[in-house]
DNA sequence: AGATAGGTGGTGAATTGTGGGTAATTTTCC
DNA sequence: GGAAAATTACCCACAATTCACCACCTATCT
């Protein structure tokens, strides 16, 4: 399962007045035609909004259509997991629009902290990142767990 | 099985007095010439309405062919399924009229939520969702269990 | 200094969601 | 069967939003 794109370093922006995003130029270099200058945007685990490249949540659809619909746990599931998710081009300019419910649930004010992570990219209100950077210090026990699955 | 169709999202929209319903402008987008502006309507199995454009509900056909009627349950579920299906195409605004037999199944007052669901598309009344989201939580248990089947 | 690339702000045109009207068609009822 | 009523199909209209650009400012490198 590896990804054909290596999204790394953080970089700050500013959301504007239409809500507007600009996508590290690093990271929109990397993008493939296929992709269309398209990512989808949805929200992430932590209070931040996740975005792929087309091609890289195409992958995860392949899963998630596995899923059938006759499970109430697999309908749930997909429900919640799609509803946050948007499809967005980049302008001219290599911006992106954010859904006011995306803004809203990653609480962005203005400022912005994008990262790369591998495969995606996080947009973080600049705020609540710096504020779960406190709270978020691995202890040892759980690098002790990460250690059997990676090996850095 | 992957879907020709990438439904996300999650939108907001009104029935009027001629309960008809506006397809999300990115989804009709991605309907194929073969579909003809052509969606299958029938009843989800939450109180929700499931659109299927008509080649996605093709697949299903095939698949609900597999079912032997020798099974009494094979015969419900296919009649359950079958008997509210309708098709419905688009007005030149991109919206399609619900049938007041659906619009009471899932209890469609004016307010609706519409969810992509990958191949298909769920219109929720907007107050029934919210009550169905607070009700319906994922329990520990069954996440485990998805995440043998899904990374995400 | 000039050139280039990258980030931010703004604008007019096009799209979209919603409402309504009218004629054709179907359904209902006597 | 046929009239009345309801439903459907096919238009037009319009306000609000969104989109595709254009313009400018800044930093960096030559």
């Amino acid at each position: 399962m590896s990804s054909q794109y290596t999204f790394i370093g953080e970089y700050n922006f500013v959301v504007d007045s239409k809500n507007r995003v600009n996508i590290p130029s690093p990271f929109r270099q990397q993008l493939k035609k296929s992709d269309k200058n398209t990512f989808v945007l949805t929200r992430g685990i932590d209070s931040c909004i996740w975005v792929y490249p087309l091609s890289e949540w195409k992958k995860i659809e392949i899963e998630l259509n596995q899923l059938s619909s006759l499970s109430a746990t697999n309908r749930i599931f997909l429900r919640n997991h799609l509803r946050h998710a948007r499809m967005a081009s980049c302008d001219d300019q290599g911006r992106v629009i954010l859904s006011k419910q995306l803004i809203k649930y990653a609480k962005i004010v203005k400022d912005l902290t994008i990262i790369g992570v591998l495969n995606k990219v996080e947009i973080w209100d600049k705020r609540t990142l710096i504020f779960s950077d406190k709270k978020t210090v691995i202890d040892d026990d759980s690098y002790e767990e990460l250690s059997k699955k990676v090996t850095v």
